[in-house]
DNA sequence: AAGTGAACCTGAAGGC
DNA sequence: TGCCTTCAGGTTCACT
C-alpha cells in the first residue's frame, strides 16, 4: 500500500500525538504480522516514552527513551488511526467496528498534554511488520541497512542516478523498485515519474548511464521527476485507493494527480502526444505507460 | 551477481 | 444471489 508520501504522510499525523508521549498498555490481537513480533513487544514498550517518530524509506520509526527504536513497516494494507478519546479498558481489549478483526496491535499512550490516545495498527492482509531495535544500532539492522539513497532533498541528481544504473540490464522499472539503489518508490510513483521523465519503463536501466549527451539528459530529467512526484506527493498527503487513509481517517488525494497508474485505455496527458495508456506486466507487477511519448 | 517469479494473506471487483 | 477468477500500494526467498 504506502509508498513513501504515504508513509511520511502517516508519520506526520502520528508526530503530534506520539511524540513526548508515554505509552501506558500495548495490546495485541496475534502473536504476529508478517513475522513474529519480538519477544516481550509488549513489556518492552510499556511505560517508555517516545523521544521522537522518523522515517527511513518506506519504514516508520519511533524512538523510545531507553535507547530502543520501534520500526514498522506497513507493507500493502497496514494503516494507524488515532482514537482521541479515554476509553474503558474492555473496550480497549475488545474494539468494535467493521475491520476491527485486523486491528493487531492497539498502544494507549498519554500525550504530552496529559490527553490520553490510542494508536490502533489495522493491517488486513498482515504484510507490514514491526520490530524492535536498539537506536544505536539502527542503520546496521537487516531492515535499513541495504536501502539505497532517499529520493527526498536534494541527493538525488542525474550523475548520482547515473552511477547508480551503471552496468544495469534489468528495465528501468525494476531498477527503480530496487530499494537498495533508491528506497521509498514503489509501484505508483515508479509509473508517474517515468511518464513524466518520458522514459519508457522497458528500457534497459544501464542505458541512462552511457557517456554522452543523451544519456546525461535522460538522467537528469528522471532524477528530476522522480524528486518532484515524491515532494508533490508528500505535500497532497500521499495517494488513497483502496485502503489507505490518513490517521484521522481523511484521504490523500494525490491519486487525482496520475498520469498513468491504473489509467490503462485512458488518453496520454502529455499535450499533443496522442497516444494511450497501456497497462504491461513487468516482473510480476503492473506498468502503466504510453508508448507513444516513453521511450 | 543479477535478474525473475513465486510466496506470503485478505478483500474487492468483475464475469457468468 | 453466489461462485469463480483476477488483481492490489511490498518484501523475501528460491531458483536460473
Amino acid at each position: 500500500m504506502p509508498e513513501l508520501p504515504e508513509v511520511e504522510t502517516v508519520r506526520r499525523g502520528l508526530a503530534p500525538v506520539l511524540e513526548g508521549a508515554r505509552i501506558d498498555r500495548v495490546m495485541l490481537g496475534r502473536p504476529d504480522l508478517r513475522f513474529p513480533l519480538p519477544d516481550r513487544f509488549a513489556e518492552r514498550l510499556e511505560g517508555r516514552r517516545v523521544s521522537g517518530l522518523s522515517r527511513r524509506a518506506k519504514y516508520l520509526i519511533a524512538h523510545l527513551d531507553d535507547g530502543v527504536s520501534l520500526i514498522a513497516h506497513l507493507g500493502m494494507t497496514g494503516s494507524f488511526r488515532i482514537d482521541h478519546e479515554a476509553i474503558a479498558a474492555s473496550a480497549f481489549a475488545h474494539p468494535r467496528g467493521k475491520d476491527s478483526a485486523h486491528d493487531h496491535v492497539r498502544i494507549g499512550v498519554t500525550r504530552r498534554d496529559d490527553m490520553p490516545a490510542i494508536v490502533t495498527y489495522n493491517d488486513p492482509r498482515r504484510f507490514g511488520f514491526m520490530d524492535l531495535v536498539a537506536t544505536a544500532a539502527l542503520a546496521d539492522s537487516h531492515h535499513l541497512a541495504g536501502l539505497g539513497i532517499e529520493p527526498t532533498g536534494n541527493a538525488l541528481d542525474g550523475a548520482t542516478l547515473q552511477a547508480l544504473l551503471a552496468g544495469r540490464k534489468a528495465p528501468l522499472k525494476a531498477a527503480l523498485l530496487d530499494q537498495g539503489l533508491i528506497a521509498g518508490l514503489g509501484n505508483i510513483y515508479v509509473c508517474e515519474a517515468l511518464s513524466r521523465a518520458g522514459l519508457s519503463p522497458l528500457r534497459r536501466a544501464g542505458t541512462l548511464a552511457r557517456r554522452g549527451a543523451k544519456a546525461k539528459a535522460e538522467a537528469g530529467r528522471l532524477a528530476d521527476a522522480i524528486r518532484a512526484v515524491i515532494a508533490e506527493a508528500i505535500d497532497a498527503g500521499g495517494s488513497s485507493l483502496r485502503d489507505y487513509v490518513h490517521t484521522d481517517g481523511s484521504l490523500g488525494y494525490f491519486q487525482h494527480r496520475f498520469r498513468v497508474y491504473d489509467r490503462a485505455g485512458a488518453a496520454c496527458p502529455t499535450p499533443g502526444c496522442g497516444g494511450t495508456i497501456e497497462r504491461i506486466v513487468q516482473s510480476g507487477r503492473s506498468s502503466f505507460f504510453c508508448r507513444r511519448c516513453q521511450h
